[in-house]
RNA sequence: GAUCCCAUAGCUCAACUGGAUAGAGCAUCAGCCUUCUAAGCUGAGGGUUGCAGGUUCGAGUCCUGCUGGGAUCGCCA
């Protein structure tokens, strides 16, 4: 249960009720009323804008509209006071039990407290990492896909009906290109040439892509096939299989390093599956057919004309029809689809298998994209299909403050698998929701395994095994009592009567809609922040028990207060866990 | 030249999507361990929210224009 959705509700019946005794103009927008929690605790427990928000459509003054609010709202349940404050603020008292009310819940529910039905079953797509298959994870993918993977379970703790999605870029120049360079790891593996030919092919360009990492991928390829390639001169005939060799390999080390991220996709759809069911012919049918395309030639971009430029007629999208900048081209001037006329089929099969709600996480190289992309979708859907695109930034890796750049496996960039190896999954995966994602993240290896309260990921799960810890002593201590979560929720919680006690309660009761809130703006990092904050009032009650012995959540010679103080506890290292539980991150019983 | 993102305490970042006196950590200073984990806690100082306008009861948040930083810019994906 989320208190202040319920009282937000009951405050909408009192202004429903005011307007039907025609006390306030009937027919008033109550969408803009929120009822939060007051900025600080001296406040009362509740505080809402209602008086200021509708000052101006009654025509009322804000005081004067909020007096009016406060006698109405006396009478309502659980309100036990209520009062003007500042420019028109509401603030609200309410009975203890309430919150109290909140501690029960989340012994009841454990982890699932906060879920909610806000989304109400409604289907959103979110594509995420869709890493070309070219070479090995790296940083930035990592952030997307934890993004994306916390993204989707939060979006599913929230009510949503979630599919979560990976494109392969299986088709076009890129693929083509490791095929390219397959083949000469392929002939060094075979003996045929050596690591300075492949070096000399690189440098002058032959090939694009010359990592080390692909020398595995060759000897798989000799594995099976023997020396079958080397004599296979006309590139028609080596590329597909060798191309498919290389997608299929690298998609297979994709799968495994974000199994072992625990990241998981329902769906893997294929660009060069798009391309040979007709799918992109289709989609360009259905956006010609509405008159949305046309062959043009397109100006050069300014200020940074490329020296090669010249002008050729393409098939373009009238992206400028839907808030674009330029029409944008669909086909090469050689008349081969681009990416972007496959993205679009792409985003027409999102749409023709039931999705208008669809969110892509990107890397924030792609923010140009964005734009053409939405532009598609509005011709695709009639305006009606909404694409929220989450523009990652980049990820610098530090050790000690120092950049680390180079990575044993892939030469140039740090692996996703460096980091797994490194701290392990549940600290990447933290660690990449300490941010916004449209802010730059730096990942420090030294910092991120510190013991300390400067690392966020340590002090959540220190605040976890403490609350443990204790009830490994509270076992010793009163071995007759029922710690069970069933039997904690039987104790007399009135006995929370510390200042600090209460006001852990309440901030247990704004779990649920702190996850309503980062669902639907999309920011799962907000539950970082939550859990950090929870982590740090209970490690102040904690010792608030150094100097007052009385206020230590263990009494030997009063059960009844321990058992209260218990259920506390528990609930906490509960709402860590529901926490913890969205990120994919295991809760910690003991940190030793 | 254009588009998108960013700019908040010395440093790294929050601020519940327009609410009350802008909050944390680090660093600095002053305190707390015969104690359920001191891997922690308490307190103090530290701000013209890059600049200039605008919108309104009310702006770090929205709009316009600047300044500085990052990303991107037909036939790559």
């Amino acid at each position: 249960m989320n208190i202040f959705a319920v009282m937000k509700s009951r405050l909408d019946a009192v202004l429903g009720g005011l307007m039907a005794a025609g006390k306030l103009p009937p027919g008033l927008d109550l969408a803009r009323v929120s009822v939060e929690p007051p900025r600080e605790a001296g406040m009362g427990d509740l505080t809402t804008n209602a008086a200021m928000v509708l000052a101006k459509p009654t025509g009322m003054a804000p005081k004067v509209l909020a007096e009016l609010l406060v006698e109405a709202l006396k009478g309502v349940e659980d309100v036990t006071a209520a009062s003007t404050a500042g420019p028109g603020f509401i603030n609200i008292q309410l009975n203890a039990a309430v919150w109290r009310g909140a501690l029960l819940d989340v012994l009841k529910e454990g982890r699932a407290y906060g879920d909610s039905t806000t989304g109400a079953g409604e289907p959103v797509n979110i594509e995420y990492v869709s890493a070309n298959p070219t070479g090995p994870m790296h940083v930035g993918h990592a952030r997307g896909a934890v993004m994306g993977d916390v993204l989707a379970r939060l979006l599913a703790k929230a009510g949503f009906a979630v599919t979560k999605e990976y494109y392969i870029n299986d088709a076009g120049g890129q693929v083509d290109n490791v095929a390219a360079a397959l083949r000469m790891r392929y002939l060094q593996a075979l003996g045929r040439i050596s690591e300075a030919d492949v070096q000399g092919a690189l440098e002058r360009k032959e090939i694009q892509y010359g990592g080390a990492y692909l020398l595995p991928v060759a000897e798989a390829l000799k594995t099976r096939d023997g020396d079958k390639w080397a004599e296979v001169n006309d590139p028609a005939a080596w590329i597909p299989p060798l191309r498919d060799f290389t997608v299929e390999y690298m998609m297979k080390l994709v799968r495994e390093d974000l199994k072992d991220l625990g990241v998981h996709h329902d769906v893997f759809s294929s660009e060069k599956a798009l391309v040979e069911t007709g799918k992109v012919d289709d989609a360009l049918k259905f956006l010609a057919d509405a008159g949305l395309t046309y062959t043009g030639v397109l100006e050069p971009p300014k200020g940074k004309t490329p020296d090669d430029w010249e002008p050729r007629p393409q098939l373009l999208f009238k992206a400028t029809q839907f808030g674009d900048e330029v029409d944008r081209p669909l086909k090469k001037s050689s008349g081969v689809g681009t990416y972007f006329a496959s993205d679009i089929a792409y985003h027409k099969d999102k749409v023709d298998r039931g999705f208008k709600n669809l969110v892509n996480i990107w890397g924030a190289d792609h923010g140009g994209y964005v734009k053409r992309v939405q532009a598609a979708l509005k011709a695709l859907t009639n305006g009606e299909g909404k694409l929220d695109v989450q523009l990652c930034q980049m990820v610098r890796v530090l050790n000690n403050g120092e950049p680390v750049k180079m990575s044993k496996r892939a030469g140039t960039f740090v692996t996703l698998r460096d980091l797994i190896d490194e701290v392990g999954k549940d600290v990447v995966r933290f660690i990449m929701l300490t941010r916004k994602n449209d802010a730059p993240l730096d990942f420090d290896y030294a910092k991120v395994m510190e013991k300390s309260r400067e690392n966020p990921v340590f002090y959540v799960q220190y605040a976890h095994a403490r609350g443990r810890s204790v009830f490994r002593h509270a076992a010793t201590m009163f071995p007759q009592a029922d710690l069970s979560d069933a039997g904690l929720a039987k104790a007399d919680l009135s006995r929370l009567a510390d200042v600090d006690e209460v006001a852990l309660l309440r901030f247990l009761a704004n779990w649920p809609r702190t996850v309503e809130a980062a669902a639907l703006a999309h920011e799962p990092h907000r539950l970082a922040f939550y859990m950090y904050e929870l982590a740090s009032q209970f490690h102040g009650l904690w010792n608030k028990g150094n100097d007052a012995t009385e206020l230590r959540f263990l009494q030997a010679d009063d059960a009844a207060v321990s058992l209260a103080r218990l259920a506390l506890v528990r609930g906490v290292g509960l709402v860590i866990a529901s926490g913890l539980t969205v990120f994919g991150v295991e809760p910690l019983e003991e940190m030793r």
